[in-house]
DNA sequence: ATTGCTTTGTGATAAATGTCAAATGAATTC
DNA sequence: GAATTCATTTGACATTTATCACAAAGCAAT
């Protein structure tokens, strides 16, 4: 449940985003707050649905998010995150239906983007242009280390791998979302952290 | 082996690139071009190389390739690539040493393209930029798509996926690669074709 | 505390897949 | 064409993991 959608004071929403997006010029900036907006939300709240078409991607500001496929009634993790990351479906951003859902995992703060004018601007701006391009690598970087993982680790490995480099992660997600993520079962991770 | 490394003619370049990229305009086109140059080379050649920095990217006008990582001494393929297809690494784009090596399956036709100087392009050229940004949007769609199969279908219905999509592939390629694709091992694949 | 509800853990069994070894088949070289 | 190499298939067996069933633990609401 959405709870509240206001407007951050302008100053407030310009100090937030310019110290996320560093590279922006003044002018660059100004156009780009245009089209953010800051969003308040309850645990369980989909920003975006499997299927649908959606408008936003996301900066948490506060909070954490998982993404999953639904598999007969079942869901599997694709990928979780935290505060200060950037969020959204690359499906969303090309305008297609999402492949994936997106719920938040607690009651978190954010800011929303509008991904078709954002995309208008980088048709003239080229900082935002890079922006984009730099936001979107990033997550074919992650895409290309998860796709390496579960190709060559074995799921002891991976969730090793997992729990040195985000410890964190298991004080905010299930054991079940995490296995799914994993690509085990609940009872296979169950095991696995046995020994 | 490298078999020739000669300059197209000029007008034959520019005829091939306007027909791959059709939004350049004339002054982008001319810019992009600069940067490219033909190349002609035998199977097994290695474009790019696990753990090196390169700075090509390149696109396929007549051969094919696969893409693999080395694990203990065997190769786990990631994909596979054809004519008319526009193919790097996203490490290799990004200034880093590559994970992956891509070699040629074939006798092949390519042409190179400098990425350091077309990424500088993007800085200048709105439409070069964008044109980087769609084939990396194309690759991040790719993978999302390898990491849904890896994750929800059995190894049985990749194969079968795979069978469906690109049948041609197993012309090219040897069983034992795409076993390694689909992430089996060969004799599992070999029992999967014989049902 | 009691009742539900959800999450996590454990045991027994079955299915899928990997490993190792050997056989067959296909392609290449001498 | 015989010999050599490489790719693929097949068999026997071991290992991993899924599945199903149920127990235990944690948590929220009464």
């Amino acid at each position: 449940m959405i709870l509240a959608e206001k407007r951050m004071s302008k100053s407030e929403l310009q100090k937030t985003l310019k110290s996320f997006f560093p590279n922006l010029g003044e002018e660059s900036l100004d156009a780009f707050m245009k089209h953010a907006s800051y969003l308040k939300s309850t645990k369980g709240t989909k920003l975006i649905s499997e299927g649908k078409r959606h408008r936003y991607f996301y900066l948490i500001l506060k909070g954490s998010v998982k993404s999953y496929y639904s598999k007969e009634s079942r869901e599997v993790c694709t990928w979780f995150a935290f505060k200060n990351e950037v969020i959204g479906t690359i499906t969303t951003y090309e305008g297609l239906p999402s492949k994936e859902t997106i719920e938040l995992l607690e009651d978190s703060e954010l800011i929303k983007f509008n991904i078709e004018k954002i995309k208008e601007l980088t048709h003239t701006d080229l900082s935002i242009s890079h922006l984009m391009n730099v936001i979107i690598i990033e997550h074919t970087l992650y895409l290309e280390e998860r796709l390496y993982q579960l190709q060559f680790m074995t799921s002891k490995k991976r969730y090793k791998v997992l729990y040195k480099s985000t410890p964190e992660i298991f004080q905010e997600v299930s054991l079940t979302d995490i296995a799914s993520y994993l690509g085990v079962t609940r009872e296979t991770l169950s095991r696995i952290r046995s020994k």
